[in-house]
DNA sequence: GCTC
DNA sequence: AGCAACG
DNA sequence: GAGCCGCTTGCT
């Protein structure tokens, strides 16, 4: 038993190591829940989805319970050593177990029915219950903010990275910090983030992130780059043409139309969506989908399967059972969910593969939830059968788990993408090649993690 | 930025 | 080819 | 000091 624990241990603070962290926060919520959402036409019943993934979900947390308990069970030595290292290992099992109950979470949307009883605290899904309290906002707010610029403007990603990534370390402590003493150690935390807590720690902001904001430029072209479509390249051109507002920019003939949409729904796309609106304009998708192709399967990924209570936009994922009703499916969706006034713009468009090249349609657009002019974030993906468990994964994310399950396929000796496991192999350069004919078959989620033996995570406990 |  | 986006 | 996801995908 005790080696279980060490195990799931050493390999959660291997995770960590690589990134972590969930997505970015846009603090501004501007929620009316209104009517109840109009469900489509003449089918209000919700396409069964099959998800054997979902059964093993409350196994999974007793699991994780009574390691958690074995491990605060197992405390007796005594060195100094052994009492720091069980410390960080508390926190870490902690972190654990919290995933484990936002666990029961994920399920809840598929059976809406129960709204009290013993899993009451979750199922009512206050945020709480999914959000853990995140103790060092003093800090984390500010390393968002340079996460952004070292992003949005910057165009430094992988710096931007570092940021998020320690930012996920520093929001799922259990304690606030108080001293860098305590910060030392912990994966993603290096030399330069212990000085900068220090210095937060001590005057409550940061010099850098202060030095940042007397630039001009710096805030213009951050402020660009943070619209849907604009990147740090292209906010820098803006800047050096002069603009210096969004709405200098709305006269902008430059932008491609997924801009100029990026541009005009700018507020709106920030604001998060609450969990059960989601799960009501999944409903929606579904129905609608059910009677354009029945037996067809939707399912909403992203951060909403990873059970978040507030979701940034919705990640549909779609195939069909019988490996060739998928084909040309997307276009029909569209087109009908256009007619229903529930998908408004276009912003990129990937469709109308043929069947035989086993592609995957993507559609990404903005939608509304009904009766409302506010707009959303929202992408359809349409995969072949053969195709769907790679892309489940992929769109559930989060992107941490994504890079890590990539690296470690590498390592193995493939190569992971949303559509396939592949081998690789050198050619006479030594150049990877691989055959995307010739992938690893898998059907499920799980199939995949066991061939790359990576611990099976529940959908809810992929928010590293 | 962090890690090996 | 460069840019931007997705998890 | 090198590597950091994807022989991503779509758009211009």
């Amino acid at each position: 038993m005790f080696m279980q624990v060490a195990f799931k241990y050493e390999w959660l603070e291997d995770c960590l190591k690589e990134g972590t962290r969930l997505p970015v926060e846009k603090y501004s919520l501007l929620n009316a829940p209104t009517s109840a959402p109009a469900s489509s036409d003449e089918s209000t019943h919700s396409p069964v989805i099959s998800e054997d993934e979902f059964h093993h979900g409350l196994l999974s947390v007793v699991k994780v319970k009574r390691s958690h308990e074995t491990d605060r069970s197992n405390e007796d030595s005594d060195s100094e050593e052994d009492s720091h290292k069980r410390k960080k290992e508390e926190v870490w099992m902690d972190v654990i177990h919290r995933s484990g109950k936002l666990g029961v979470v994920g399920k809840s949307g598929m059976t809406s029915q129960r709204d009290e009883g013993k899993d009451m605290e979750i199922q009512t899904q206050s945020p709480q219950s999914y959000t853990p309290p995140n103790l060092n906002k003093n800090i984390t707010a500010i390393f968002d903010e340079l996460k952004n610029i070292f992003g949005d403007a910057l165009g430094d990603d992988r710096r931007s990275f570092s940021y998020y990534k320690a930012n996920s370390v520093l929001e799922k402590l259990p304690f606030k910090i108080t001293s860098v003493e305590e910060v030392k150690g912990l994966p993603a935390i290096g030399k330069s983030m212990q000085d900068q807590i220090a210095e937060i720690l001590k005057t409550g902001k940061s010099s850098r992130l202060e030095h940042f904001k007397e630039d001009e430029k710096v805030r213009v072209v951050s402020l660009f780059g943070a619209v849907w479509g604009i990147g740090p390249s292209t906010a820098q051109k803006l800047y050096e043409k002069g603009h210096k507002t969004l709405e200098d920019l709305q006269n902008e003939e430059s932008l491609t139309s997924a801009q100029k949409y990026g541009l005009r729904f700018h507020t709106d796309i920030n604001k998060k969506i609450p969990r059960h609106e989601v799960q009501e304009m999944e409903l929606l998708v579904k129905n609608c989908a059910e009677s354009i192709t029945p037996g067809i399967s939707v399912l909403c990924g992203g951060s909403y399967r990873r059970g978040k209570a507030l979701v940034g936009d919705m990640d549909f994922v779609v195939t069909h059972p019988d490996g060739k009703s998928h084909a040309g499916f997307l276009r029909k969706l569209v087109y009908k969910l256009k007619q229903l006034d529930f998908l408004t713009e276009d912003l990129t468009v990937g469709m109308d593969h043929p069947l035989e090249e086993r592609g995957v349609d993507t559609y990404f657009g903005l939608c509304k939830y009904p009766g409302r002019e506010q707009r959303h974030r929202i992408d359809l993906k349409v995969y072949p059968h053969e195709k769907y468990a790679f892309g489940l994964i992929a769109w559930t994310g989060n992107d941490v788990l994504n890079r890590r399950l990539r690296l470690l396929a590498e390592a193995k000796g493939y190569r992971l993408d949303d559509h396939g496991l592949f081998p690789v192999t050198r050619d006479a350069q030594g150049q990877r090649v691989s055959e995307r004919s010739s992938g690893v078959l898998c059907s499920t989620e799980r199939e995949v993690f066991d061939k790359l033996e990576f611990p099976w995570l529940e959908p809810n406990e992929r928010n590293l």
